[in-house]
DNA sequence: TTAGGGTTAG
């Protein structure tokens, strides 16, 4: 400011009256060099006033850069943004700053947004903006956008930096290529502990417990020491792995890192040991800790519940709160499944209400639970009641929900909810084709099915073996064996549900022989047998009559493998014993039964009597039936037939007298059968097709032909009255329409939703002859492939 | 300023 004043005053003393009046070459000199001074003197003037202002400016953005700083480390995502607007100067920090926190508090679409701006307005991205941006790319799993940035990578020499790699592994393995993110790790010059931890942690990502404990291995032996953060990971991969011995390894490897008192640690421990299904280990671990938290209490009440111990689930919840401890949503979502099994519906709305109650819903997950539950309570109303209500959304809820519809036979909504979701803009995944498959197969044509497989190569879900194993069994349930046998064949992995789906679409289909073939097949492959194994077999061998091997099955799978028979084993084995006509043995296997007996083993008893004309045991069989259900409909046509059959038709006015006092109906009968892109359906004499004038005429020709004689008399059809309704059942119009509308010589498959009748099984018998065609029938319990003149039930279904 | 975590739905 001195210098500034001397110049001032110098520059006062420079005026025209003191210019020397003789010396005007030296005045001309003397004037130019005070322009020069009075210039200087501006100029200092101006850099000095811009000194103090970019001072004044440098304090202001170093104050708001610590203000941003501390909005970050809060999370306060909208004040960052706000003050991030007001600032004028914003360098390579400043945008980092604010990716950081969009991505750390999950809004990654908005962090890359930021980030494509950064790069639009010329401002630098660093080695600092990249693991934000990349982890942002992971969480949208959005690989496209990831692969973009590690290409950047190259070009701007970043792309072996350490942190950025641990950045780019977890996001490959988020995504689910964890073949990237095995070469990225691979070709890091220098790893780091997070390094080897983000590879045991994308392993788990992508469900591979045992290359992430390998992984585990392999760091120890490059002398890195695990770490709490590696600990919890090797637990969660014995989970994936289900290997008590595993885990009891890491245990040790937790006592030797003096890490058990660590909240996080020991959860997973009582975690790992719950999901392994070793409950009593897990109980050891949480009595001997002295601190319990909620987080361990409720991996104890979801272990009960996954170890089927649904009622320690609910002391255990108790027994929480009487310690002082609130429990939380995530007690509730891990004892919801114990309601389920509990299968009190009081106690699944008491914690529905309780959850209303804490204000714990709206939750996504809380939500979605209660839909899982009140789907397996039967209860498919309150489920989509839950699920009408949800403030939000997503994949599994859409999911959850068409499993409810799905399972309690609700299918057209579970079909609404399906496309619903698609046109929401949620894309499949491998669960919620493999909770759709079955409502196609028990309501869809094979044409629909054949459309979801497409879906699901177009997925890329295709090699997926839950998927897999359900589009077996969607071909085999649709009619077609042998492209049920393709898919199966073409399972890399297959478990031993791929095996039970393949040993029941032989059993259905009246293959009983290649059925158990199909068993040691599976056996000798090292795939251990479950009961549902059992159940495939003894169809199987019920549906052969293979009463011997289901003798030995029946026995083997007790003593080999120490399964307990369950209430469809001994059905299987009825069904078997009345298929030969063994009634006595049926009625014996009964009595010895140490199970409670149901209706559906009733049912088999009274098909077994009804299929041997005796109709005091068929009686006795529907007395018991009737104990237990009196809306049993299909126990009256059952037995009203058996009187038709054996003449009895006072008996037979009788039980249609009952079925008209209680309101119960006969299920109308529908036969489905596929045209090209056309599903056409048939009533008993429909007459809705356009070309039903000449399927009836096909018809009559068939029914007039000589082979006649292949057509059984049946008493039914005097109680008919000469009407002609049996000979234009639903069936035989489907075949007819078949027959008409299809090349000479190709099968004809067609599905109904009741029960073959017998004058139809024959008329099939004969078209299959005379018209020299395979004709297949699904009905409601197998398929009938009948050829030259023969059916694969031989006559008994 | 940098990366990673437990108990949570199909």
């Amino acid at each position: 400011m001195a210098a500034i004043l001397s110049l001032i005053s110098s520059f006062k003393l420079v005026t025209n009256e003191n210019i020397p009046q003789k010396g005007a070459k030296r005045a001309s000199e003397f004037i130019k060099q005070y322009d020069n001074i009075k210039h200087k003197a501006f100029s200092s003037v101006r850099t000095t006033k811009l000194q103090v202002k970019t001072s004044i400016e440098k304090t202001s953005l170093i104050r708001q850069m610590k203000v941003l700083v501390s909005y970050v480390e809060s999370g306060s995502v909208d004040n960052a943004l706000q003050l991030f607007d007001e600032m004028d100067k914003r360098s390579s920090f400043v945008w980092n700053l604010v990716i950081r926190v969009l991505t750390n508090n999950g809004f990654f679409v908005e962090a890359l947004d930021l980030y494509d701006q950064m790069c639009f307005k010329g401002v630098r991205a660093d080695k600092f903006t990249f693991p934000f941006v990349i982890k942002a790319c992971g969480g949208c799993l959005d690989v496209f956008e990831g692969q973009k940035v590690h290409a950047k990578l190259f070009i701007v020499g970043l792309d072996l930096d350490l942190h950025i790699c641990n950045s780019l592994i977890l996001m490959y393995a988020k995504v689910g290529c964890i073949e990237f993110a095995e070469k990225v790790f691979d070709e890091m010059p220098v790893r780091d502990l997070v390094s080897w931890n983000s590879m045991i942690q994308g392993y788990i990502l992508v469900n591979d417990g045992l290359s992430s404990l390998e992984c585990v291995c392999k760091m120890q032996q490059h002398n890195f020491q695990p770490d709490r953060f590696t600990i919890v990971s090797a637990l969660h991969a014995t989970s994936l792995v289900c290997s008590v011995l595993k885990g009891k390894e890491i245990h040790a490897l937790v006592i030797k890192s003096k890490l058990q008192c660590n909240e996080m640690v020991h959860t997973s421990l009582l975690d790992m040991y719950g999901k392994c299904g070793n409950i009593c280990y897990a109980e050891r671990v949480f009595n001997m800790s002295s601190c319990i938290h909620v987080a361990a209490w409720n991996a104890m009440i979801r272990g009960y519940a996954l170890n089927g111990q649904p009622f320690e689930s609910f002391t255990c919840l108790r027994k929480m709160q009487e310690n002082g401890l609130k429990s939380d949503y995530v007690s509730l979502i891990n004892l919801l499944p114990s309601c389920s099994q509990v299968g009190s519906l009081l106690s699944s709305k008491t914690v529905h209400a309780y959850a209303i109650r804490m204000g714990f819903l709206p939750h996504i997950v809380l939500d979605t639970a209660l839909i899982d539950m009140y789907g397996k309570c039967s209860e498919p109303k309150l489920a989509k009641l839950v699920f009408d209500q949800m403030h939000q959304r997503n994949l599994i809820s859409h999911t959850t929900l068409i499993s409810a519809l799905g399972q309690n036979g609700q299918y057209r909504d579970a079909l609404r909810i399906f496309f619903d979701m698609w046109s929401d803009g949620f894309k499949a995944d491998a669960m919620t084709i493999t909770a759709i498959l079955p409502v196609y197969y028990e309501i869809a044509s094979l044409r629909e099915g054949k459309q979801i497989h497409g879906y699901v190569v177009k997925l890329g879900i295709c090699s997926n073996t839950y998927v897999l194993n359900s589009l077996t069994y969607m071909y085999s349930r649709c009619g077609d064996l042998v492209s049920a046998r393709d898919v199966f064949d073409g399972i890399l992995l297959k478990d031993v549900i791929s095996w039970n789906s393949i040993i029941m679409a032989y059993a259905i289909h009246g293959y009983g022989e290649i059925s158990v073939s199909l068993f040691s097949e599976m056996k000798k492959k090292g795939v251990n047998p479950n009961s549902s194994t059992f159940v495939s077999v003894l169809t199987s061998c019920s549906v052969s009559g293979m009463v011997e091997e289901g003798w030995n099955y029946f026995t083997e799978m007790k003593i080999e493998h120490g399964i307990d028979p369950c209430i469809e084993h001994y059905g299987c084995m009825l069904d078997l014993l009345g298929r030969v006509g063994d009634l006595n043995k049926a009625k014996e296997l009964i009595t010895k039964m140490p199970l409670e007996l149901t209706s559906r083993i009733w049912g088999s008893l009274l098909a077994a009597s009804r299929q041997h004309k005796d109709v005091e045991l068929a009686e006795f069989a529907a007395k018991q039936i009737l104990s237990i259900e009196s809306d049993n409909t299909g126990l009256y046509v059952l037995l009203s037939n058996l009187y038709a059959e054996t003449g009895r038709w006072e008996d037979v006015r009788r039980v249609k007298s009952i079925m008209e006092s209680q309101n119960l109906k006969k299920t109308v009968g529908l036969t489905m059968v596929d045209i090209k892109d056309k599903t056409f359906k048939f009533k008993d004499q429909d007459r809705s097709h356009e070309h039903s004038y000449l399927i009836y005429n096909v018809l009559d020709i068939i029914l007039k032909d000589p082979y006649n004689n292949l057509i059984k008399f049946k008493p039914v059809d005097l109680l008919k009255k000469k009407s002609k309704s049996a000979d234009w059942h639903s069936v035989r119009l489907a075949v007819c329409c078949g027959l008409i509308s299809t090349p000479i010589g190709s099968p004809i498959l067609v599905r109904k939703n009741v029960r073959i009748c017998e004058d139809c099984h024959d008329v099939m018998k004969k078209i299959s002859l005379i018209c020299h065609r395979k004709i297949i029938v699904g009905d409601s319990k197998i398929f009938h492939h009948f050829e030259h003149g023969q059916c694969s039930c031989r006559g008994y279904w």
